[in-house]
DNA sequence: ACTATTTTGGTACTAAAGTATGAGTGCTAA
DNA sequence: TTAGCACTCATACTTTAGTACCAAAATAGT
């Protein structure tokens, strides 16, 4: 989020230069208002395009190799028995239910479960903690 | 191919009319230079977005490509586009609110796709079926 | 030009998922 | 023995997900 701002913050700051450069530049007689024109508008557009390829770069997935499990990494996280069997059931597309009905447990527990796993991995959402899971090789693929 | 060329020649010509259109304005005396060029920049850099976020699509493919995605399986589910679009998002953990606001929809549409694309892969929930589509290699890792 | 498919969107629900908070049990290391 | 941790479960919500049904556009293919 903060990325976020903060580049958001650097585009707006770049419009004010540029805004004022064309400003400056109405007054300089050499150039007619077209080339002018012309100018800022290639400049804008090149604006336009960093913005919209940085807005891609958020989309680009890490690839992981099918592989063993990086225990180190479980560690690193602080990773408990139990979180990472429920882990490895959701991963699977079990529901909250099924998970507790397969451990024996109640869904209160799998839900508390979850939870804490979600912020170990910060994360939020469970297809998004799988991807993570993954990518991190705490599970199997 | 034909799609995108029509879409560039729109571009295009959208630029040579705002062009012309900004030239105009400026023998308007109630407009100042100032609002003329800031008016024109951002429409500039809404085309530059655009164009950019046009651009993406390609590059997304060279860059998360290393494992081959069997595009043989994906006909044979009879997946469209957008549903496969959708569904590399969510394979990413993006809720259907984001999803929709990467790929500038409403909510209701992504819950349609998503529903489409849960009978079409024989699953119930979502994350089922980010396993099973990485399963079947329909996309990426 | 005319279909078939895709894509988009809406309403109205029901079902899961997720959050917040508290609390009891048992095990273990200081 | 007691402080800490893992595990268990509950209640009470809020938020997402998912289903069902419908319908209007935009595109693609013939």
């Amino acid at each position: 989020m903060l990325k976020t701002i903060f580049r958001f913050g650097l585009i707006i700051a770049a419009l004010l230069i540029l805004f004022e450069l064309s400003k400056a530049s109405l007054f300089i007689p050499e150039l007619s208002s077209d080339v002018i024109i012309a100018l800022s508008g290639a400049v804008f557009v090149g604006l336009g395009i960093y913005v919209g390829l940085k807005l891609r770069k958020e989309r680009i997935v890490e690839v992981t190799a099918p592989v063993a499990i990086d225990h180190e990494q479980v560690k690193t996280l602080g990773l408990s028995e139990r979180e990472m069997e429920v882990l490895q059931l959701i991963a699977e597309g079990f529901s909250n239910k099924e998970v507790a009905e397969k451990l024996f447990l109640s869904e209160s527990t799998i839900k508390t479960h979850v939870s804490n796993l979600f912020v170990k991995l910060d994360v939020k959402r469970r297809a998004q903690a799988v991807t993570k899971a993954k990518a991190l090789r705490i599970i199997h693929a």
